[in-house]
DNA sequence: GGGCAGGTCTAAG
DNA sequence: CTTAGACCTGCC
């Protein structure tokens, strides 16, 4: 590990941090309840905590928080002992993706909570980033749980969930016509019918499987969903952004998404999940395709 | 006002 | 097994 850990107060200090860019990590479409303060800092609800976190020059400085729980949630959850020195070398070798990480050189794939995820990313389907995260802010208001001395909710567990109106996710928290699928999916891993931690120890291929037989699950959903909280670096998930990127750079004509998710993870292999990110960003930093 | 946005579902071919 | 159409919503 070659950046330093320190606490000080209710800060945690990572000295000389390299590859962590707040605005690439919480604006490259992987995170919803990340949210920018005019300090230019990030601060996101999650694990039922608040954090901030802002870069001051080579440091990255975690506030509202302690060693203790950065040992037990955000060290894992900001994938901090993950190499990325090492995955940008690797990746580097393909000359497109080398100019991609240059765009987002701070990327990094956070682990985010299962079923919080899942239904995230229930709501992003042929949705908007703005929309997606005040849905998201929404939900959390009206289901979740205030945490004491904030103004902040957590997001709901699965049985509240289960037990919402379909109309009320429509009507109160503009969730539109996913409000039956997200009611639906949480009353099957409610019931226990579908085990969310199961798929930590499935491949990536066994956990869509058993992913897309959730409503409002499909081949995109999932592998978001395996990505960013199963921490399935294989997966790669083919958006509207990627698959311009893709046809842009690659393949030099229009794909069919499905194709080009094959193309990627063959390409990519079990860094795929890291090839998505950067080229994600890069797409639409770029507007590549627009 | 019609078109479209970080897909999924359904009903057909 | 691949492929159109519909679909909430909010902003252009």
């Amino acid at each position: 590990m070659e950046y330093k850990i320190i606490e000080d107060g209710n800060q945690i200090i990572l000295k000389d941090m390299r590859n962590f860019n707040p605005k690439h990590i919480f604006e490259c479409g992987q995170a919803f309840r990340w949210t920018l303060e005019d300090d230019s800092s990030y601060t996101t609800i999650a694990y039922g905590k608040v954090l901030n976190v802002k870069r001051e020059d080579r440091d990255i400085v975690l506030s509202n928080t302690n060693l203790d729980d950065f040992n037990n949630i955000w060290y894992d959850y900001l994938d901090l002992a993950r190499d990325y020195d090492e995955i940008k070398r690797e990746l580097s070798k393909d000359e497109i993706l080398k100019e991609a990480i240059k765009f987002g050189e701070g990327i990094r794939v956070l682990n985010q909570e299962p079923f919080e995820t899942l239904i995230s990313f229930i709501i992003s389907a042929n949705n908007q980033i703005p929309r997606i995260k005040r849905s998201i802010e929404l939900i959390a208001k009206h289901y979740g749980e205030k945490i004491e001395g904030t103004d902040h909710y957590s997001f709901p567990t699965p049985e509240t969930l289960s037990k919402a109106k379909a109309g009320d996710l429509k009507e109160i928290c503009r969730v539109g016509f996913r409000g039956e699928r997200i009611v639906e999916t949480s009353k099957i891993i409610a019931r226990g019918d579908l085990d969310l931690n199961k798929i930590f120890h499935l491949s990536r291929l066994e956990g869509k499987d058993l992913l897309m037989t959730l409503p409002g699950v499909g081949p995109k959903v999932s592998d978001c969903i395996l990505l960013f909280a199963f921490k399935k670096a294989d997966a790669f998930p083919v958006d509207v952004w990627v698959k311009r990127v893709m046809e842009h750079f690659y393949l030099k004509e229009e794909t069919n998404v499905k194709l080009i998710g094959k193309y990627g993870a063959k390409l990519f292999g079990s860094l795929a999940g890291f090839a998505q990110q950067y080229l994600f960003y890069y797409a639409r930093e770029l507007g590549i395709g627009k």
